[in-house]
RNA sequence: GCCCUCGUAGCUCAGUGGAUUAGAGCGCUUGCUUGCGGAGCAAUAGGUCGCGUGUUCGAGUCGCGCCGAGGGCGCCA
């Protein structure tokens, strides 16, 4: 907001340091931690250092002999020198020197003025980063195919497409990539069953069908795993129902039409699903990668590898292998062998994950690629990537695997299998029901007919909210009461400040077609004593567009979820403190009705990037 | 055995090597609705930042060692 003025007292203080001779130190501004005024401050420690280090020898006669002065003391002696050089700046207050550190003023009513300038003429774009050159592939959300989903996979689809939003509206261009896992031997398993047992019996229902085919796959495996105690009758037939399984996936991959028919069919009942849910979160994929089909050309890719000398063929006694750290030279073991392909030729995970790579770079021209998956598969996304690079894509050192902790049941480890989930739909479902029992209480004023709608938005706000507001690499034991709050740092907390806001609008008629009156440049405002509050929201917005690319950089959308909240707490603080539309002065009330069209707009920027829907009220 | 992640208030979690005082929320205690929506605001209490040791002018933050939790390690995904 006041770069120029910025700039401009750093080459004072650059021009003064040469002429002193002082080794400085970078300049890294921050905002000053005080409320009340606001400024920026940078600070002398590392220079006072770098001084005291290049002290050695004897300093010249006459002169001191820094390496004896504390540098804190130090470092506010040039604090004090520098103010001296700086003398009037227009745009800043005062300057000052404390503790080592030079403090910037800002004129308050200038800097107000900017950033509701900014705010309001930008809009949707307010916190937009300039365009990069980078194409970038966020890839999330990799279900497996025939049966329901369950919450753990809403951690790396939110991650994922909250990702995808932060990136994109940092500059980058951006495309989003979804990777179902549609054959391997759990959905066989789930296929044999249902071919045996239940065909043609499915329920109605896009959901029903897909927690039906759960059920199945939980009693498949437990008919075909080992029992405590099995009877020589109980463990022939289990062989049996074995051996017929993986005949079912011979069939299938020998392009059996039976099977296939069978598998294609069942396979776009899940995927009717997982788009259904998919359309609830806002989430639109642009690209679809299946297992299925990164199969064949995965193979190929095996033989490149081996005629490039970086891959070693054991067949038909052991597996393709690639030796990483002996391919890089390391001693230790770190990167170990990777298998990638079996001894009988069939592809592995590893084996698509390299043709998956190939595809992005060369297909979609993808500079930067980063994998939202969960952290177990840490080791094996660092070695695909150092295939990668021992393969030659340059791309390879812009690979980042995206982990994040794994969501647990207080009773354990979710797991399909076992049946023992709990359903993404289901809780969706109960947050809405929730939602709408407090709206019954609380909002009798919004009409029947938009409740259901709004109580989705909440709904949703609050468990997206509670899972990006964790840290990517921490676990997250899932608990309904916890995930559904609304109260205290919640979604809908947020959206709450945002519908206050948009409250205030309506009532002073600042909605609809009276936007013009606020994105008006022309008007001297915040030529007034601001209160604390006023000047902690404003700091707030101003900081939105830096929040944005720190998010972008870190790969981190709980950066934009504390911010959210940040900003949403100053704006209710602001609220209970200070009054709009009672405002005694007009030009008062025009400036603050300007601050909270632009809080307004924040919200919902931050709000969009996090996934989370900004109701106009609730 | 080797590698990765984590350890901060009773609980759940934030915290770019820098400001005499490490922050939120939940829960506990207490105020606030004749003001624009109380899904809120304000205040109180609660800490050997796992332990030790280095590096540094300065360490919750970086290095090393230990303790504890979780995960991974040639034909699962």
């Amino acid at each position: 907001m006041f770069q120029k003025e910025q700039q401009l007292i750093e080459d004072k203080i650059k021009a003064y340091s040469s002429a002193h001779g002082l080794p400085l130190a970078e300049l890294k501004w921050q905002p000053i931690p005080f409320a009340g005024e606001w400024g920026v401050s940078t600070s002398f420690f590392q220079t006072a250092a770098n001084e005291a280090r290049a002290g050695s020898g004897n300093p010249a006669k006459g002169t001191r002999d820094y390496r004896k002065i504390p540098v804190p003391q130090r470092a506010q002696e040039i604090a004090e020198q520098v103010k001296g050089e700086i003398g009037n700046v227009p745009g800043i207050t005062r300057v000052e020197a404390l503790k080592g550190y030079l403090n910037l003023y800002f004129t308050t009513s200038e800097y107000a003025r900017r950033v509701m300038d900014e705010v309001l003429a930008s809009r949707a774009d307010f916190g937009r980063g300039a365009a990069k050159t980078e194409r970038v592939m966020v890839e999330y959300s990799q279900p497996n195919t025939h049966h329901s989903i369950h919450i753990g996979h809403a951690r790396t689809t939110l991650l994922g497409e909250s990702l995808a939003r932060i990136v994109e509206f940092a500059g980058f261009d951006t495309i989003r990539a979804t990777y179902p896992g549609d054959i391997g031997l759990g959905v066989i398993t789930i296929l044999w069953a249902y071919d045996k047992f239940y065909k043609g019996r499915e329920p109605e229902g896009v959901h029903e069908r897909g927690q039906w085919l759960l059920k199945i796959y939980a009693e498949a495996t437990a008919l075909l795993e080992p029992k405590e105690n099995e009877t020589s009758e109980e463990k022939a037939k289990r062989e049996t129902y074995d051996a017929e399984r993986r005949e079912m996936y011979r069939k299938w991959d020998a392009h059996d039409p039976y099977v296939r028919e069978l598998w294609r069919v069942t396979r776009e009942w899940s995927l009717e699903e997982f788009r259904d849910i998919l359309r609830m979160l806002d989430v639109n994929m642009d690209v679809w990668f299946f297992e299925s089909e990164v199969d064949e050309p995965s193979k190929a890719i095996v033989e490149e590898l081996i005629a490039k000398g970086i891959a070693e063929d054991e067949r038909p006694q052991g597996p393709v292998i690639v030796k990483i750290d002996e391919k890089l030279g390391l001693t230790k073991e770190k990167y170990r062998t990777m298998v990638i392909l079996r001894s009988d030729g069939t592809s592995l995970y590893s084996t698509k994950d390299l043709a998956l790579a190939k595809q992005k770079f060369e297909e979609y021209h993808v500079d930067r690629s980063i994998y939202v998956v969960d952290f177990r598969q840490s080791l094996h996304f660092q070695q695909v990537f150092k295939i990668l690079e021992l393969w030659g894509f340059p791309q390879a050192a812009k690979c980042y695997h995206l982990s994040y902790g794994y969501i647990t049941l207080p009773e354990g480890a979710m797991s399909a299998r076992r049946g023992r989930v709990v359903l993404l739909k289901d809780v969706a479902d109960e947050a809405v029901k929730r939602v709408l029992a407090v709206e019954s209480e609380k909002s009798g004023n919004i009409p029947e007919a938009e409740r259901e709608a709004i109580a989705k938005q909440i709904g949703l706000g609050a468990l997206t909210y509670s899972i990006l507001s964790v840290d990517n690499n921490k676990d997250i034991v899932f608990n309904i009461d916890e995930a559904l709050s609304f109260d205290g740092r919640t979604g809908p907390y947020i959206q709450n400040a945002h519908v206050r806001a948009n409250s205030i609008l309506k009532k002073a008629g600042w909605l609809g077609g009276q936007v013009d009156k606020y994105i008006s440049t022309q008007i001297n405002d915040f030529d007034y004593e601001l209160t604390k509050h006023e000047i902690e929201l404003i700091e707030q917005i101003s900081r939105f567009p830096n929040t944005v690319q720190q998010a972008a950089s870190e790969y981190r959308p709980l950066v934009m979820a504390s911010y959210a909240y940040d900003l949403a707490n100053a704006f209710h603080s602001f609220y209970h403190a200070v009054p709009v539309l009672q405002s005694a002065q007009a030009d008062v009330k025009q400036a603050r009705l300007r601050l909270v069209a632009a809080a307004k707009q924040t919200l919902a920027n931050a709000l969009r990037l996090l996934d989370i829907k900004a109701p106009e009220v609730m």
